[in-house]
DNA sequence: TCACAAATGAAAATGATTTTCATTTCCATA
DNA sequence: TATGGAAATGAAAATCATTTTCATTTGTGA
């Protein structure tokens, strides 16, 4: 296992939120940065073994990372003109960690997103 | 849009829990079945848009299907092995609708899902 | 300086999924 | 029954994220 270079780390906080690994090697690139895709690869592979970033998968399948650090939030998204809000877990933070501890599961994460039409649409 | 291949869902159905379209080809080839692959991935996806399926994705990114009872409700899995539980939505249900009315959203749905180990992973 | 391990990245390989497109199967209507 | 167009089919090619290979570079301690 190879140790994951810093600039991939540093590239990832400074996107905000979820990135998968394409989009950070596009945007070290696109600030200049010298950097092959293999090693963003690997780097954030690193990264999620050491625990300090999260990996989910998009819809489409390609995976996303994000900084355990960041913090926590779903999306309530408009079908009609895509506006999103953030809000805050609340009540189903404690529901997922309860189902899950009902039954017996651990290191436990989960996704949430709340979809309708906004008042404009 | 093309409709299901009747023999794909019969297929997955005899395939019991989740199975990928790979996984749903290769079995019926080994019975015997002409069938294509296109013809099961499009044959899947189409049963996913009439909600007859779910899919999730396994670790590695690949979709895997399930047929679906009619009944609204949410999965807890395994991130090691796979197994699934199928759990009342309960307090994420009021939820959804509280956050989304706040906000003056009509037309509500939502997405939620639980990850984590098994006892037995 | 030397030797050796770790890191790097270009290119090829992999593997799931999608797209293309020519062919076949259905089906309604004349 | 014949026929024309729509829908379904599937083989092959294309796509695209991710992994593997492997030769080269870099770092580090003796
Ligand atoms: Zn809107
Ligand atoms: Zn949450
Ligand atoms: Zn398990
Ligand atoms: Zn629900």
């Amino acid at each position: 296992m190879s140790r994951s270079n810093p600039r991939v780390l540093s590239t990832l906080e400074r996107a905000g939120g979820f990135a998968s690994a394409q989009e950070v090697y596009r945007l070290m690139q696109r600030e200049g940065e010298s950097i092959g895709l293999t090693t963003v690869y690997r780097s954030l592979q690193s990264l999620v073994n050491d625990k300090i970033v999260d990996v989910l998968r998009r819809d489409d399948g390609e995976a996303i990372y994000r900084l355990c650090g960041d913090a926590h939030h779903h999306h309530l998204v408009c079908k009609g003109c895509g506006d999103t809000v953030e809000i805050e877990g609340g009540a189903i933070e404690k529901w997922a960690l309860n189902v899950a501890k009902d039954h017996g599961f651990r290191e436990v994460g989960h996704t949430a997103e709340i979809f309708g039409l906004c008042s404009k649409c």
